[in-house]
DNA sequence: TTTTCATGAAACAAATGATGTTACGAAAAA
DNA sequence: TTTTTCGTAACATCATTTGTTTCATGAAAA
């Protein structure tokens, strides 16, 4: 099963956008993410749709976050995103006529709904500034275990 | 994104086993899913071997629920297909060495293994039995409906 | 003003993985 | 011995994401 990689690639994006002070360039996010362009810019433009990153054009140009980090929620990118489907698994026939399968469709997509509800309120709970705290703890702890070997 | 209907697949072919007295042939089950005799077969294979379902080849063979319907539970049997991942969102790479893509990772590892979890738990706490008795429900609503009108 | 750098967007290619199909062998019963 | 049915392998199809190529457009630098 293919996954969709755009939450983790544009929370990739944005982290290493945090640590710069002017734009990034679609190539130079491309190389992080070990990907091409286009494709950071075609991802990425469902941020710009949401607001939540600008983009300039020409020398000097590239992106830049356009939110308080404090503001910006798994849960609003998953949105900008379009929602994409969060489940691998599903319902052979969405809108079966029988009976049988309604009962078997009702008891999954119930299990599903709940399943969902908990990883969107969790998402809503995180913020970028929550995984760039994460990640300066992680960077400092690497720097002493550095210093200590 | 192209999902993992099995489970939706199984349960629906076991419930169909359930109402018959012998055992039903995968060309009958095929009709039932909409789909081929091969891959009832080879979808059900793995029923077999996990012991929740025997088959007999030649006359008057097919496929036969080798389990009480109380005992088997949702979760067993997506053990029994193998676990299929349960999300079709994931991280872009799972070994990073971008100390960033690690901090994105373990945000985003936590919250899917929560939501899992619970969809298991959940899984582990339907049984076939219940959803036979819920397709009984359904079916005599149903029948009541029909007398109305 | 021309060149360079960057995004925007469309069209196409590749890769992936589930599902469907064909074909044939093996076993069991009529 | 013929029919039925599963078991299995190999291959085809289909859908979707991701990657690539290409060119147009805009903005700043030379």
């Amino acid at each position: 099963m293919k996954r969709d990689s755009r939450l983790s690639s544009v929370l990739h994006a944005l982290l290493h956008m945090a640590e710069q002070d002017g734009p990034v360039t679609s190539e130079t996010l491309a190389l992080c993410l070990g990907t091409n362009p286009v494709v950071v810019r075609r991802t990425m433009g469902y941020l710009r749709q949401a607001g939540i990153v600008t983009s300039e054009r020409g020398h000097a140009g590239g992106w830049r976050i356009h939110a308080d980090l404090g503001s910006v929620t798994l849960r609003q990118l998953h949105e900008a995103l379009g929602e994409p489907a969060t489940f691998a698994i599903g319902n052979r026939n969405e809108t079966p006529e029988c009976l049988v399968e309604q009962t078997v469709n009702a008891a999954l997509e119930g299990t599903f709904a709940e399943a969902e509800a908990l990883l969107l309120t969790r998402f809503s709970e995180i913020t970028l500034a929550d995984l760039a705290s994460d990640f300066a703890r992680r960077h400092s702890a690497l720097r002493h275990s550095r210093n200590k070997s």
